[in-house]
RNA sequence: GGCCUCGUGGUGGAAUUGGUAGACACAAAGGACUUAAAAUCCUUGCCCAUUUGGGAGUGCCGGUUCGAGUCCGGCCGAGGCUACCA
């Protein structure tokens, strides 16, 4: 009998025995607990990558656990598959995207069967499918007509490489995510989506979901951005070359209106732009500030304006623009307070700007010592407050009717003054955009909507969609966005029947992907999705995928689910209950002595070193994220025809704990191949060959074992420690290796034994585990058995307490469990250990902690 | 600059509400088996001592405690997110 583990043949035969009896195809069963697995839907670039691996492997040990606690399992899989990369290759390979994209998923989706994950696939969606896109065309249209969805001319951002409009948020430090380009503003006619509208919902909701990872809880609240404050109306009173009466600025610290010396606009503000079209010198410095770094240089004009202070009579303030006022954040304009903001003392510094302390930390309330700090702030005039404004708490100075209340107090009765003179009111203010959703691309999703020959616009009517989109017959440079292809674009307004034109731009492709977890609810009913099954399977329990999408992909998805709600579609607040976020897998980066990166199979290790296949020194540079660039991937599809996925998902689940960065090691890979061997070989000596050995010396020690592994591993697979479970295993086997080893357990005893651990294997190894559960004479599969329960816990007999002298472990005893600490303390005292260290003092006292320690302080 | 997370052997990482630090794995060294290699198995793992044994020890300094990797204060270092947010 060959005793080799054969997982080729092995991972084959029960891949297609899930597959012929359907085992994970999941229907609604109101007599079981549902739960709905999700791991993030890949893009269809071409090949899954390490990255897929471990966010797959993940996702499964999490359904086949949670299959096998007798819930009813939901484990979709599908394709993101509108986006960039297909018009890219549609470009070099001369291939409609689709054709592209389809071959992807095939060849992606023969990858994923083979990692043996128990995905039902009979709900398998792309969302390039116009049985996929018709319904979000018409949740446009429905957000159309409820005013969540407008069009706005808007500076936009503009990537000239990819020649598209992007988001906020998919500008990272000035460059185009994708492309790395430095970004352009350009003025274009935009769709947005009113997220904004749910910002406080959002914000607040957030809190509710207590299974998600603080960091990106955080992430999210800091990108929504509340801020409370004021709004305060600044009354000019020189407004003669201006169409404007009054500026509107936004502050969180009303506190401070007594300390304000200057108002400052951004160079966008309409009044800012309505001086830079009479005066030249105003749109002359508004150019010069465009290439300034303002972070480090303040500038400022002096437009003449004067403003009324709202609570000194006859003072009057000055209008600057500064180049450090944004226009995006709240009203563009804002009053400077020198004394306690930073950069309005730089800037006051620079234009010798008065700078008048109102905050004194100075806790004595006696007014002498407020009068000494003031006059130390400002003692030197060139240089007030030693260039350092104040921001930390203290009391109100030089502020009339607020002096001597703290910052909160005057805060509260500035707002009261500012609404009763008129001059302002609360306010909370937002840093969260609208979601800015067109794209002028060819491969998404094209919005469903109509502009007449009088330029008013209507939606597509409902029974007209989808609006797909085109056969385009070449693919070059031209043909990458919708409004170059011929034709396209004429229709005819549904309502009139004259000459219109479709819109050209497509949907940013987040649009898909948020909503595509209800799809796969009711992936082919002709509506979106029916609500009864949204009422079963929604929330999603457990999303799992990377940290990257923290904001974006999680925010809209979140803003969908309650506009759809809003939109009566359904009652969910938020669709993830439970979200994980894994670590990225790493690898040693490799250089030649050209400096050109080197792939890790054409690299080998040579006394403590690296050299290529000729022999050539091989620089060893730092671990980063698996990445094309950097060359220093490992193909899945190479590991998993090696060494089997079982190997590949052990792997991916050991040592590093999920939510870190995961090393792949060439080593680490093998380890695992090993072990999964050396559980197979054990097995074969033991129990399928003729071991004969009737002592049972071992068994009632790894009778107790196998009831503890079990109740760790499974209390480390529902806290997501895999890597602890993985422990587990390693112990357990480890201990059935030595029993085997000495003989010291009966063969019906070490079946039995085998049965339980399959069991437990089966999230980790299924192959492996289905392949143990058959050879120990089961007909059914092992993955639709029960997770194994620890047998009563009979009561420990014995226990190991530590005897520490002052704090300090000297030696461990045993003693029966339970034993009192008479006993404990007499036989520490017996011990020759003990006495010796103990000779000559004298004890103080003992600290007992039954079953664990006992202190003897000396 | 702000917010967050984290510092444990050569490496990845364990350690329950403060209670036997280093589980488990990788790498390394030595050994067994073998004609040999591979595979497999065993032992070792900081310092001192030939052994029994003893000592130091969880980034650094201090504190609380019978007892601190764990709690508190300060410092140093790493990583992530965000960045003129008024």
């Amino acid at each position: 009998m060959s005793s080799r583990y054969n997982h080729k043949k092995v991972e084959a035969f029960w891949q297609q025995k899930w597959a012929e009896s359907k085992t994970f195809q999941t229907t609604i069963n109101k007599n079981k607990n549902k739960f709905y697995v999700l791991e993030m839907f890949p893009y269809p670039s071409g090949k899954i990558h390490m990255g897929h691996v471990r966010n797959y492997t993940l996702g499964d040990v999490v359904a086949r656990y949670k299959k096998m606690n007798g819930f009813n399992v939901l484990h979709p899989m599908g394709w993101d598959a509108f986006g960039l990369p297909a018009e890219n290759a549609a470009l070099t390979e001369k291939k409609h995207p689709e054709k592209w994209t389809y071959q992807n998923i095939k060849t992606m989706k023969d990858q994923l069967l083979k990692m043996g994950l128990s995905l039902d696939w009979d709900r398998e969606i792309a969302t390039c499918h116009p049985e996929y896109y018709r319904h979000e065309q018409k949740f446009f249209i429905d957000m159309f007509n409820a005013g969540l969805a407008y069009k706005k001319e808007s500076e936009v951002n503009w990537d000239p490489v990819d020649k598209t409009v992007l988001a906020n948020e998919q500008v990272i430090d000035g460059k185009g995510w994708r492309s790395g380009a430095i970004v352009e503003k350009k003025k274009l006619s935009q769709w947005f989506l009113k997220i904004s509208k749910y910002s406080e919902e959002l914000l607040s909701d957030l809190y509710k979901l207590d299974s998600w990872p603080n960091k990106v809880k955080t992430m999210q609240s800091n990108w929504i951005g509340k801020s409370v404050g004021a709004e305060i109306n600044f009354e000019i009173t020189n407004s003669k070359k201006i169409s404007t009466k009054k500026i509107k600025v936004f502050t969180t610290r009303p506190d401070t209106i007594f300390g304000a010396t200057f108002i400052a606009l951004s160079s966008e503000h309409e009044i800012s732009i309505e001086l830079s079209k009479k005066e030249k010198s105003v749109s002359n410095f508004i150019k010069e500030c465009e290439n300034l770094d303002s972070e480090k240089i303040k500038n400022g004009y002096d437009t003449g304006l004067k403003v009324r202070h709202p609570f000194i009579e006859n003072k009057t303030i000055p209008v600057y623009i500064a180049n450090f006022v944004l226009m995006e954040y709240g009203l563009g304009a804002i009053f400077g307070c020198p004394a306690h903001d930073q950069r309005d003392l730089d800037f006051s510094i620079k234009y010798d700007l008065p700078v008048i302390p109102v905050i004194s930390p100075v806790l004595d309330e006696s007014k002498s010592d407020e009068n000494k700090w003031c006059a130390e702030q400002l003692k030197n005039k060139k240089n007030p407050m030693n260039g350092r404004a104040y921001v930390g708490e203290g009391h109100l100075i030089n502020s009339g009717f607020l002096n001597g209340k703290n910052i909160e107090e005057a805060s509260l009765i500035v707002l009261q003054e500012l609404s009763r003179v008129g001059a302002g009111n609360k306010k909370t203010n937002y840093k969260l955009r609208d979601w800015g959703i067109s794209r002028q691309r060819f491969w998404g999703c094209p919005i469903p909507i109509i502009y007449r020959e009088d330029g008013t616009i209507v939606p597509v009517n409902e029974d007209e969609l989808p609006v797909k989109l085109p056969e385009a017959k070449s693919f070059d440079e031209s043909a990458t966005a919708l409004k170059n292809i011929d034709g396209w674009k004429e229709t005819k307004c549904p309502k009139t029947g004259k000459k219109a034109f479709r819109e050209t731009d497509t949907f940013d492709t987040f649009f898909e992907s948020s909503w595509y977890y209800f799809r796969y609810c009711s992936p082919r009913s002709n509506k979106p999705f029916e609500k009864k099954d949204i009422d079963y399977w929604l929330p999603v329990d457990q999303y799992i995928g990377g940290i990257e999408h923290a904001i974006l992909h999680l925010l809209y998805s979140r803003f969908f689910t309650k506009a759809l709600r809003d939109l009566g579609y359904f009652d969910l607040n938020e669709p993830f209950k439970g979200l994980f976020t894994q670590g990225m897998v790493t690898h040693q980066t490799y250089k030649n002595s050209n400096n050109e990166w080197l792939e890790p199979k054409d690299v080998k290790a040579f006394n403590n070193s690296y050299v290529d296949f000729n022999n050539n020194v091989v620089e060893a540079g730092k671990v980063e994220k698996m990445s094309k660039s950097k060359k220093n991937v490992v193909d899945p599809n190479d590991i998993i025809d090696l060494y089997g996925a079982d190997t590949a998902r052990w792997f991916m689940l050991s040592d590093s704990p999920p939510e870190r960065d995961l090393e792949w090691t060439e080593s680490g890979i093998a380890g695992s191949f090993k072990f999964i061997n050396k559980v197979w070989e054990l097995l074969q000596k033991s129990v399928l060959e003729n071991y004969k050995h009737d002592n049972k010396n071992g068994e009632s020690q790894l009778d107790e074992k196998i009831n503890t592994t079990i109740n760790q591993i499974t209390k480390n697979i529902e806290s997501f420690h895999f890597n602890k479970s993985i422990a587990n295993l390693y112990e357990l086997i480890n201990l059935i290796q030595k029993n085997i080893k000495e003989k010291s357990c009966s063969k019906e005893f070490l079946k039995n034994i085998f049965k339980k651990t399959a069991l437990l294997l089966q999230p980790f190894t299924p192959h492996l585990s289905e392949e143990m559960w058959k050879r120990l004479d089961n007909s059914n599969l092992a993955v639709n058995e029960s997770w194994p329960k620890p047998l009563e816990l009979k009561e420990k007999k014995y226990c190991k307490i530590a005897i520490q002298i002052n704090g300090k472990t000297r030696e461990i005893l045993e003693f029966d469990f339970d034993e009192g600490e008479k006993v404990v303390g007499e036989s520490a005292l017996a011990n020759i250990k003990i006495a010796k260290i103990l000779k000559d003092k004298k004890i103080k006292r003992t600290i007992f902690v039954p079953n664990k320690v006992l202190n003897i302080v000396s």
